[in-house]
RNA sequence: GGGGACGUAGCUCAACUGGUAGAGCGCCUGGUUUGCAACCAGGAGGUCGUGGGUUCGAGUCCCAUCGUCUCCA
């Protein structure tokens, strides 16, 4: 139950105002006021203080904690648990347990300052004064605590006394129907009626359009709070007003208020839990209380808007066209900072695909204002100066987001600059042709090449929107420079044809997508939670065995059974458990549990909201929930594991050693067999750097020294100088593990207890991952060992079979292959006819007539080196029609040729086909000469007698 | 998840509707020259990403697969 929509996905909720810090404002019609230079305006009212941004922040969270709300901190962009979301795009995702009543907060309030993303408002960034897709959001929410009339009360006196706005500039909206609302905005607060607005579902419901057509489940009316900068003056009558209009009154906060469990039916039942869950843009109310129109004139923005200025010698406010774009770079940058600061790297797919697209339209907005080299990259240090206080990642990721950018803007440059040529060729020959021939896929719906209008300057250029279509799709260019060009030109752009294209693309998409909708279902966890079990003790720090009480069975479907037989695939839950669950990148424990009646095969361990989940198969007997179990890990394999994750640690700390601080994870996997290890790296490392990180990992082992894991305060651990992952979340305790001085790192996993145990480190494949980021494979202990063994055997074999000793194994390799191209060259050269010989034997065979004609057999000549021997021969005895038969293994390659001169009077190919007739065979090419090969060597004299009468049909020989 | 494009010499790229794999730069040898990417002659260097298929013949067409780029979701 996403209060936002998850993004990318604009059909299913809207971006509205509810809790967002974003309106709905129509591209293209740029309010004129919004767009002027920025200064500073004196605030509206002499009460008003023009606060900063940070200090809105901090005043919010106070306000709230003052009334008894947990201050959390900002969730990660990337939402761990949730494949429904791409990105955080509300302050609530990350609290949708809670929100049903299921989550394991110890808190019934809770107020935050939340990073969002949302992406489908990426089109009107920059246009308007308010769209962004990196934004804060600052939330209070209530489950099932407090309700409607606090949330009021309190979000009217926030803004009153802790920010300063008059009374007279904020009016209200509530929901048609919310009476309740309506009272407590006019009764208790005391508002007179005229500033509370009654508005449809669209404006004042969430989600938008519940009550008729909306998804089912939780849902309920909302009442925002609007600045009105034009106080005094009469309010908007309304009868009739759908909404109120934006030029004077802007949103600055939403309370949604979900009472109501919308039924299949449609019908809209009560909630047992009503919540609260309340949104402020804090970019948005940072441009009220500063007195700017435009939220990028407030100093979150404006720093970057100056940035460019002086980098671009463009001056902000001048021009248009030019603002929009650095607007946008200002908000992309922001955006692309936070995303890769969080794991998510550019790529080209999902998650990774919105970064690149963000990216990009910045990167190029950039092109466009001048800059032709990598820029944004440097930009990062600026958001790490105006939002590391509060988002410590920014700066502490600062040496990737550098490096990742820059490889991305390189990528782009390269890009664009192979598209452009593409657009120019067409343009200089804009033609159906050429458009194929660019490899357009011209569409049924254009008409055929014929029929297209010729083009006239002033008029729309035919196909250049489908053209441009085809440059954006596969190559990248944006869909404005190629209209630019056409418009250069003269001509006009032909943009029904590219939308349609679009459109055509979009509905593929959607089409191949039909099949993948994600539902919010209640979890296992839930349901186990839901059937009074509480989640298990973990003791495999400790342990590899335990004895414990089989709680519950999950079967197909998420179903809880009582009961598994023999084959059965079951989810095994038990009150106490050695078996680590995946996470951290460590792969979850396989082994075994034993019943009284049966034996479970565990093949993996999962955890979901701290319930172990063993998936297993029945191997014998049944198993029965309630039973006692002995739960074994495979300790071979958790063994060997360990050491792959202790060894992970090793080679962070190593790389980061060698290559520089910019390395940073990126995601790993530590199984039994190997560890897999990505980590932020702009280019190749080299083979001696690598060579180095081996070292250096194995200088660690062969120190043996003790491995600490202790559990401490999160903060205790920072300040130890512990480096906390990616995009991780930790708690308020967590788990420090340290390798001597070497390594220090925040970790959950399981270890080996001295590095020494780790054996041996081999690194055994370098690749790369993504632009910016590179992946290590690597194994440990015995594994490197096995690994080391059959490379000794392949090693000897190899020396036996070449018959030198191992040592020499390299050079007598060398050897061999020098020789065998030597001998391969030198019988290519014997087996080679010698073709001044041939040419004379032909020479001899030819026949004088109209043309120069000849027959000449040749058995065991290749087609190549009949070609050849005819392209010679044409040369010499010009001009000449001529057949070479060369019979080959009971088959007759056939190569004809004729002179420029005869062509007119007999083709190669005609020549050719005559003879090949003959032969059963087949073969053709272009008029001077054809090739083919005939299938039956036995009619050879037939094919000269067939070729001598193709002569002479032809009037070459008499 | 779905579409499009690309993968040819060390590098950048050619090769018309299938018909003898090429150029520039770089490299080697010899010569000429020594003022800003010097010149001349000769030469080496290619499993045309990989594996199948169609065909007389595949760098080119078809299928699969790997990698890279790109668009849409």
């Amino acid at each position: 139950m996403a209060q936002a929509a998850p993004a990318c996905q604009p059909g299913v909720g809207r971006a509205r105002a509810t809790s967002s810090a974003q309106t709905f404002e129509p591209r293209g019609e740029p309010d004129a006021r919004r767009l002027q230079p920025p200064r500073r305006r004196l605030p509206s009212s002499p009460r008003m203080k023009p606060l900063s941004a940070a200090e809105v922040r901090r005043r919010y969270l106070e306000f709230f904690a003052q009334r008894g709300h947990q201050v959390m901190a900002s969730d990660s962009l990337v939402p761990a648990n949730d494949p429904t979301l791409l990105f955080t795009g509300a302050g609530m995702n990350q609290f949708k347990d809670m929100f049903l009543g299921k989550g394991t907060l110890p808190w019934k309030r809770i107020t935050t300052s939340q990073k969002c993303l949302r992406v489908p408002d990426l089109e009107n960034v920059g246009f308007t004064a308010r769209h962004h897709t990196f934004f804060e959001m600052l939330g209070n929410f209530s489950f099932g605590d407090y309700f409607k009339k606090e949330c009021i009360q309190w979000e009217w006196e926030f803004f009153r006394d802790a920010c300063g706005i008059p009374e007279n500039q904020m009016v209200v909206t509530i929901y048609e129907s919310d009476d309740e609302a309506f009272e407590i905005w006019t009764r208790h607060v005391g508002l007179s009626p005229d500033k509370v607005f009654r508005f449809g579902e669209k404006e004042n419901f969430w989600p938008a359009e519940a009550p008729s057509k909306g998804p089912n489940g939780p849902c309920g009316p909302c009442s925002e709070i609007y600045f009105d900068s034009k106080p005094g003056q009469p309010y908007p009558d309304k009868r009739g007003l759908k909404e109120l209009p934006d030029d004077r009154f802007t949103e600055i906060g939403n309370c949604v208020f979900t009472q109501f469990d919308r039924q299949s039916d449609g019908t809209l039942k009560p909630l047992p839990q009503k919540n609260i869950d309340v949104g402020l843009g804090l970019e948005r109310i940072a441009a009220v209380l500063q007195g700017a129109k435009n939220n990028f004139e407030t100093e979150l923005f404006r720093p970057y808007l100056e940035h460019l200025g002086r980098v671009t010698e463009i001056v902000y406010g001048t021009d248009k066209q030019r603002d929009i774009r650095m607007r946008r770079i200002a908000d992309h940058v922001r955006a692309v900072t936070f995303c890769i600061a969080d794991g998510a790297l550019p790529g080209n797919e999902g998650r990774g695909y919105v970064v690149r697209k963000i990216l990009r339209r910045a990167a190029r907005d950039g092109y466009e204002l001048g800059l032709h080299e990598p820029f944004l990259f440097t930009m990062v240090d600026l958001v790490g100066q105006l939002m590391g206080d509060q988002y410590p990642e920014v700066r502490n990721h600062a040496p990737q987001c550098r490096a990742v950018i820059k490889s991305e803007e390189e990528s782009f440059l390269q890009t664009y600059s192979k598209a452009t040529p593409k657009i120019h060729a067409w343009l200089a020959n804009p033609t159906q042709a050429m458009a194929e021939q660019l490899g357009v896929h011209v569409p049924t719906w254009v008409p055929p090449a014929g029929q297209l209008p010729v083009p006239e300057r002033g008029q729309v250029l035919p196909l250049s929107g489908v053209v441009a279509f085809h440059l954006h799709d596969t190559h990248g260019l944006p869909v404005d420079i190629s209209q630019r060009f056409v418009e250069e030109r003269g001509f006009r752009f032909d943009d029904v044809g590219f939308e349609r294209a679009m459109e055509e693309q979009r509905q593929r998409a959607r089409a191949s997508m039909a099949t993948a909708d994600a539902v919010f279902t209640a979890s296992v966890a839930v349901k186990l939670r839901d059937a009074g079990h509480q989640p298990g003790a973990f003791v495999g720090y400790e342990s590899l065995t335990a004895s414990g009480k089989l709680l519950a069975l999950v079967g197909e479907g998420d179903a809880l059974q009582g009961k598994a037989t023999v084959g059965q695939k079951v989810v095994a839950i038990a009150d106490k458990t050695p078996f680590y669950a995946q996470g951290g990148g460590q792969v979850g424990d396989r082994g075994t549990i034993q019943t009284a009646t049966g034996l479970l095969r565990v093949h993996a361990t999962t955890a979901l909201d701290g319930f172990h989940l063993h998936q297993a198969v029945v191997e014998s007997g049944h198993v029965e929930a309630g039973q006692s179990v002995e739960l074994r890990v495979d300790d071979g394999a958790r063994r060997a594991t360990e050491r792959n994750h202790t060894a992970t640690h090793l080679l962070h700390a190593a790389l980061k050693k060698v290559l520089g601080d910019h390395v940073s994870q990126a995601g790993s996997e530590v199984a039994p067999e190997r560890l897999r290890f990505d980590y932020t790296q702009p280019e190749k490392p080299t083979a001696e750097q690598l060579q180095r990180v081996e070292d250096e990992v194995n200088a660690q082992i062969l120190l043996a020294t003790p491995v600490l894991a202790v559990v401490r305060g999160l903060q205790e651990a920072r300040s130890a100088g512990f480096v906390a992952l990616f995009g991780e979340k930790y708690g308020d305790r967590v788990r420090t593990l340290q390798v001597g001085d070497f390594s220090k790192e925040l970790c959950g996993g399981t270890h080996v207890a001295n590095s020494g145990n780790i054996g041996a480190f081999r690194i055994v494949a370098e690749t790369a991952v993504a632009a910016g980021t590179r992946r290590l494979e690597a194994v440990t202990g015995t594994v490197a060992l096995q690994m080391a063994r059959e490379e000794r055997q392949q090693l000897a074999t190899l020396a036996q079979a070449l018959k030198v000793p191992t040592a020499k194994v390299i050079a007598r390799v060398t050897e061999i292959t020098d020789e065998l191209k030597k001998v391969r060259k030198d019988l290519e050269k014997a087996m080679a006819p010698d073709l001044d010989v041939e040419l004379g034997k032909l020479a001899a065979a030819l026949v004088r007539g109209a043309g120069n004609t000849v027959v000449y057999v040749r058995p065991g000549l290749q087609t190549k080196d009949a070609q050849d021997l005819l392209a010679r021969a044409r040369k010499a005895h010009d001009p000449l029609a001529a057949v070479v038969l060369a019979p080959v293994d009971g088959e007759v390659v056939v190569v004809t040729a004729v002179s420029e001169a005869l062509v007119g009077k007999l083709k190669a190919g005609d020549l050719l086909k005559a003879v090949t007739n003959v032969l059963g065979g087949g073969g053709g090419g272009r008029p001077d000469m054809a090739q083919g090969k005939g299938k039956d060597g036995s009619k050879l004299n037939d094919a000269v007698a067939a070729a001598e009468v193709a002569f002479r049909t032809a009037g070459l020989r008499a």
